[in-house]
DNA sequence: AAATTAAGTGTGTGCGCACACATTTAAAGT
DNA sequence: ACTTTAAATGTGTGCGCACACACTTAATTT
C-alpha cells in the first residue's frame, strides 16, 4: 500500500525514512540497516528498498542525521609546506574556511605537507595518510606519478579525495578545483605582450628548483604562453629569452639580465610561478628599467611590487576558492551525498596597482 | 552549583540550553523564554541567564534548532525586473542558490521586482513588503531617497536587511555588496587609456535613459573615470566627448558617432552600464573601427561582443556572488545569529576575451 | 523433542531545540 | 480563610535520524 508522504515540515515534500519503511512494509530499522550497508537484510526487501529510495531520490535529511551524532568523520589536507603568505597557505585558509562550515556535522579536519621539492616526503606522506584510514582526502598532486599510485590506493579502501592546485586527469576524484594552466600561460602572454614596443627583448624566467622538481603547472603556463607567441608569430617581433633562477645564487641571476639587457633592451618579463617579486628585484638591482614584468599569485611581496610599480600585472587564481570548493564538495559527496563535478577551472583572475587591494580583502573577507 | 559541561558531541565542547538552565539554576523552558524574548522570566533569572550566555558565548545548536522546525522564515528580495540574461538574472541566481542551500532550515524566499526607471514602482513594492511583515529583506536600493525611507521601516519593524548592487551608507543594514563603484570607473579609465594612442577622441557614452533616473551607480563610475583622467592630465591628451544614447533612436546615435569621428579620430570609448554590446553595434554601423571599447558586465551580448573583438574588456562585478553572499549574510545574522561586516567590496573583475569563457563558466557551476 | 544458533527484523532511546501545556507561586479579590 | 487571577516556572513531546538492543523465526545441533 503504497501510502504517499503527507505531512512533514518541507512543506509536505521530503520523504523520510519512515515514509520509506511504510512504503516497503518494513520498520525504520530495515531501511537504516540498507541505508548503511549494514547488511543483515534479505535481497527482496533490500532491493524493494533500494527502488523506493532510488524513485523518489531520496537524501537522508542532514540535519537529522547530524544531530542524531553518528560517528565523527576525519577529513586529511595533504599540500606542500608553507611560510605565512606564501600560495599554499591561501589555499590552507580556505581549507579552514569550510572546516569551521562544516563542523557542526561532526567533521573534523587534519593537516598534513611534505617538501615540494622533495618527492619522497610526499609519498612518506601519504603512506600515513592510508595507513591512518580517513574519511576523505584533499590535495595537491604536485608530483604526477607518486599521486596517480596514491589515488589507486585510496580508491582500493573506498576513500573519496579532491584535487587542487593541479590537474592529473587519470586520477577518478570527487573533484578538481584549480586553474586551466595553459589558457593562465596563454593569457600572460596577451598581457605581456600588448602594447610592448617590439624589436625588443622579452625575458622567460623559470625558478630552477621548481623546474628541476618537474613542476606540472609551470610548465604547462610555458607551453601556454608559448603557444600565444607562436599563434601570432611573436617570435619575429620579439628576442624572446630564457633565464633560470637560482635563488642560492643571486649575483648572477643580476649579471645574466644585465647581460641579456646590454644586448638587446628587455621591454617585458615573465615568470610561471609567485616568485616574481624576485625578478623584480633583480631587474631594480640589474638596473633595468620600465620592463613591463607579469608574475603570478597575490602574495604580500608580490602585492607590492605590484603597488610600487615594478611588477605590471599579477595572474591570480583563488587559492581559498579552491582549498574551501574542495572540501566543501567533499562534504556534499559524503554527507549530503549529491553529486559533484569533476573538473572545474577557476578564473584567471588579472590583477593591477588599482583593484588589487579589493582583491584581498573581498577575499580575506570570505575567509572569516 | 556551575557544573562545568562534560559530555556532548562535539567534543565535550558546546554548551547547551540544559547546561545554562542547570547552571542558572532554572528549567530550559525559562532559558527558551530568554532566548526568544517571550517574556514571562524574573528580572533576575533573565539577568543571570544573560549573562551565562553572554559569557559563553553561547550560540544554539543550528540543526537542532531547524530540525525542531520552528515557523518558517520568509526573506523576501527586491531588485529590478529583468529578462534572462541581463545583470540583474545573475543576482537573482545568486539568491536562488543561497535559497536552495538554506531551506532545509525552514527558510523561504519571495522574489518581487521593480521598473529600475520609475522610483514610483518601487515605492510600491516596499509597502506591499512592509505590509507582508518579512523576516528579512534583499534588495537594491537604487532610489536613494524611497530606500532610505524603506530601510527606516524596515528598522521600525525590526526587519534585518542587505543591500546589493549599489551602497547607501545612511542605511543600518546587515550587509552590502557590490562593487566600489568609484574605484571601478578609475580601472575602466587605466584599461581603456593604457597603449591609447594620443591626440584622438574618447568617448564617454551615457544611457540617457538610466541617467534621467538617477542611476547612482553610473555616476559614480564616471565620477572615478574622470577622476583618473584628471590625475594623469589626460585632458591634454585626449579630447573627451560625451555622448547620450537613446535606445529610441538608433540612427541619431550613429550619426552623432560618425560626426565626432570625422572631427577628431576616436580610439577608444567607454560606457558604464552593461549596454557596452549596443555601443559597440553603433560604433560598427557608424564604420568606426579600431576604437577600444569598454564596458561593464559578462551579459550574453557583451560577451558575444568581447569575443568577436569589437570590446576590448568588460569589467565585471560578481553579481551572483552579491546575490548569494546577501542572503547567506541574513542567514548568519538571524538564524545563525552571526555578526557580520557592513561594507563589502567585490573585486573589480578584468575580463578579455581568453579568459571571459572559464569566469562565466565557473560562475554558472558555482550557482548549480 | 529440546536446545542452540544465525539470519532477519522490529523497538526504543537520545541528539539539542522549540513550543504547547501543566504546574507552582504569589498577589489580589471575595 | 478561601477562591480567583496572573505571573513565573517546569515538563513533555516531537523534529528525522543512527544505533544499540530486543525480539522472532527457521534452520541446525544435541
Amino acid at each position: 500500500m503504497t501510502k504517499n508522504i503527507t505531512e512533514n515540515s518541507y512543506g509536505g515534500q521530503r520523504l523520510r525514512i519512515k515514509d520509506i519503511a511504510r512504503m516497503a512494509g518494513v520498520s525504520v530499522g530495515t531501511v537504516d540497516r540498507v541505508l548503511h550497508k549494514r547488511g543483515k537484510v534479505s535481497e527482496d526487501k533490500e532491493k524493494k528498498i533500494l527502488e523506493i529510495i532510488e524513485q523518489n531520490n531520496f537524501k537522508p535529511n542532514v540535519l537529522a542525521s547530524s544531530l542524531a551524532g553518528r560517528g565523527a568523520r576525519r577529513f586529511v589536507s595533504l599540500i606542500p609546506s608553507f611560510e605565512s603568505g606564501e600560495y599554499w597557505n591561501y589555499i590552507q585558509q580556505g581549507i579552514d574556511k569550510a572546516q569551521r562550515e562544516i563542523k557542526i556535522h561532526n567533521i573534523v579536519t587534519e593537516h598534513r605537507t611534505f617538501d615540494q621539492y622533495d618527492s619522497d616526503s610526499f609519498a612518506t606522506e601519504t603512506k600515513k595518510i592510508l595507513a591512518s584510514s580517513p574519511d576523505a582526502v584533499i590535495f595537491s598532486p604536485v608530483f604526477i606519478d607518486e599521486s596517480l599510485e596514491f589515488a589507486q590506493k585510496l580508491d582500493d579502501k573506498n576513500i573519496p579525495c579532491v584535487l587542487v592546485d593541479s590537474n592529473v586527469e587519470e586520477i577518478d576524484c570527487v573533484a578538481y578545483y584549480g586553474q586551466h594552466s595553459l589558457k593562465s600561460g596563454y593569457t600572460a602572454a596577451q598581457l605581456l605582450f600588448s602594447g610592448l614596443p617590439e624589436n625588443t627583448t622579452v625575458l622567460l624566467a623559470r625558478s630552477a628548483r621548481l623546474y628541476s622538481a618537474g613542476s606540472n603547472q609551470a610548465i604547462l603556463r610555458e607551453k601556454g604562453f608559448m603557444n600565444y607567441v607562436r599563434e601570432y608569430k611573436l617570435d619575429n617581433k620579439y628576442a624572446i629569452e630564457r633565464i633560470e633562477l637560482h635563488s642560492g645564487n643571486q649575483p648572477a641571476n643580476i649579471r645574466r639580465i644585465k647581460k641579456i639587457a646590454a644586448h638587446k633592451p628587455i621591454s617585458g618579463a615573465v615568470i610561471f610561478s609567485s616568485k616574481v617579486h624576485r625578478l623584480a628585484y633583480y631587474f631594480a638591482q640589474a638596473r633595468v628599467a620600465n620592463a613591463k614584468i607579469i608574475g603570478y599569485d597575490e602574495l604580500p611581496k608580490n602585492v607590492a611590487a605590484l603597488k610600487d610599480g615594478s611588477v605590471a600585472n599579477l595572474i591570480a587564481q583563488r587559492p581559498e576558492m579552491q582549498g574551501y570548493l574542495g572540501v566543501k564538495d567533499l562534504f556534499k559527496a559524503i554527507v549530503q551525498k549529491q553529486s559533484t563535478h569533476r573538473t572545474n577551472y577557476v578564473p584567471v583572475d588579472i590583477l593591477t596597482k588599482e583593484i588589487v587591494d579589493e582583491y584581498i580583502e573581498f577575499n580575506q573577507r570570505l575567509n572569516e
